[in-house]
RNA sequence: GGGAGCGUAGCUCAGCCUGGGAGAGCACCGCGCUGUGGACGCGGGGGUCGCGGGUUCAAGUCCCGUCGCUCCUCCCA
């Protein structure tokens, strides 16, 4: 056997880890800042809730999922993404009953089978949040804050990010403009690339965002969404608009958002850096207001959005560098002899019980070396030698300033906070 | 899915072109200093040279395959 992770699948060790509890910190307490509560999902499924929502012609669905048959031969699937089962969850536990808006968020590993490189693995992570109940342009703004907000408060500058916007129209709009898109591409299918040509027949839509350059000079003219909107469609985008300016929210109008997944009703947006490359949008969302439905539940809207938590890892890293690693104990303890290590067991015990960050070395390593762990890993240092501890005394020594005091043990661990800044 | 580059010590990498000693810095351990860290000096441990095959008297070095990572493209988070 070989001892190395599956490919695409990748270890966070401790230095890193320290930053992504921040950020998921962050994330939550942002979330609940705005009165999602979070919802724990499976991250296993029946492969058709994907199909059936997703898309079975999009690339995720199509080519990306992880899907294999358990021991019945039922087909799963690891989760691609989580709104899909938001929206299961939302419809079989009855969330609809309460009659309120259902406010969810999320946070958790999700799979895709694609090709690994930086900043996108098969297994990734993202965070979302779904608000399933109202069509309110309000709601559309409010989610759009959050992610605003939300990337402002772990570090990203605005003028760093830019916000892509689009609507893409109801289910009366869709199949007009689905028409337009198919009667004028048609008329130039030839200059279309080969994907964008099959694309043609199976969703037009998607050939907006190709990036082929034989297909840019076809796409640059082609019909807008936004010219096929229905008077509500348009009336809804035309308030979600005005809502933004309002909070002072900037935005780009971009007709050749149309987004992967085709759940997706009216507005589309994307979060996007200015500094990463082709790989630039933080997070993405919209609005699906037939979804619920879709899945059986009662007539319900709803829009969310979803991040990466592994692209915000990487603009934030790539801005500041990690910073020094601060001691992540209060207190270490040196035992000096025999006498002294016994006595250290009792008090690493103890200190622990009064909330006291505290270790030693078990590595039997040398008082000198010792000390220069101590010096790394903690803010003080706690010395025992026969000497002190015959008095009862110990002798407590601040690793910054390098100054140190005797005092009695017993003192000590009675308030260890009053000797500890 | 298509194209390119790179895999040598825990980490960063040199060595490969022009085949023959497996190396440097950092980290780690010990000693100078057996009761006190950050400096300095001296010493030490640690490598299936990604893996498999081929060429050769001889392969880290050349050839083929394979796996992994990275970049571009694609897709998107």
């Amino acid at each position: 056997m070989k001892v190395e992770s599956v490919r695409g699948m990748r270890d966070i060790l401790p230095e890193e880890a320290g930053l992504w509890q921040k950020l998921e910190n962050e994330i939550r307490s942002v979330f609940s800042l705005y009165g999602y509560r979070e919802i724990r999902l499976p991250l296993l499924e029946l492969a058709e809730l994907f199909s059936r929502t997703v898309g079975e012609a999009t690339d995720i669905v199509h080519k990306e999922m992880y899907v294999f048959p358990d021991k019945k031969g039922q087909m799963l699937a690891l989760r691609p993404e989580a709104t899909a089962s938001v929206v299961r969850a939302y419809i079989e536990h009855g969330l609809y009953a309460k009659g309120d808006l259902a406010k969810l968020y999320y946070i958790g590993p999700m799979f895709r089978y694609e090709k690994p490189q930086r900043g996108r693995q098969r297994q990734f992570h993202q965070y979302g949040v779904e608000a399933l109940g109202s069509l309110d342009p309000a709601l559309d703004a409010e989610v759009i804050d959050l992610a605003w907000h939300l990337m402002e408060r772990v570090g990203l500058s605005r003028e760093g990010l830019f916000l892509r916007l689009n609507s893409i129209g109801c289910r009366e709009d869709r199949p007009l403009y689905r028409e337009a898109l198919r009667s004028y591409f048609s008329g130039q299918k030839e200059k279309l690339c080969l994907d964008c040509q099959r694309r043609l027949e199976e969703n037009p839509l998607r050939i907006l965002d190709c990036k082929e350059p034989q297909c840019q000079g076809a796409i640059t003219g082609a019909p807008k969404s936004l010219d096929y909107l229905c008077e509500k469609c348009r009336e809804h985008f035309e308030e979600l608009l005005s809502i933004l300016r309002d909070l002072g929210l900037s935005y780009e109008l971009d007709p050749r958002l149309v987004r992967g997944i085709d759940y997706y009703t009216r507005t589309v947006f994307e979060l996007c850096s200015r500094e990463l490359g082709a790989q630039d949008a933080l997070l993405g969302g919209g609005r699906y207001d037939d979804l619920v439905e879709l899945l059986g539940g009662p007539p319900t809207p709803g829009v969310g959005f979803a991040g990466g938590m592994e692209r915000l890892v990487l603009v934030l890293s790539q801005n500041r560098p990690v910073d020094a690693e601060a001691p992540d104990l209060d207190v270490y303890l040196v035992p000096i002899g025999e006498e002294g290590r016994r006595k250290a067991l009792e008090i690493l015990a103890s200190l622990r019980r009064l909330g006291i960050a505290t270790d030693l070395d078990y590595m039997g390593r040398s008082l000198r070396k010792v000390m220069s762990v101590a010096a790394r890993r903690a803010r003080y240092a706690l010395l025992l030698g026969p000497d002190e501890l015959s008095q009862g005394k110990v002798n407590l020594k601040d690793l910054r300033s390098g100054t140190s005091s005797t005092l009695p043990l017993p003192e000590f661990l009675a308030r260890p906070r009053d000797f500890l800044s």
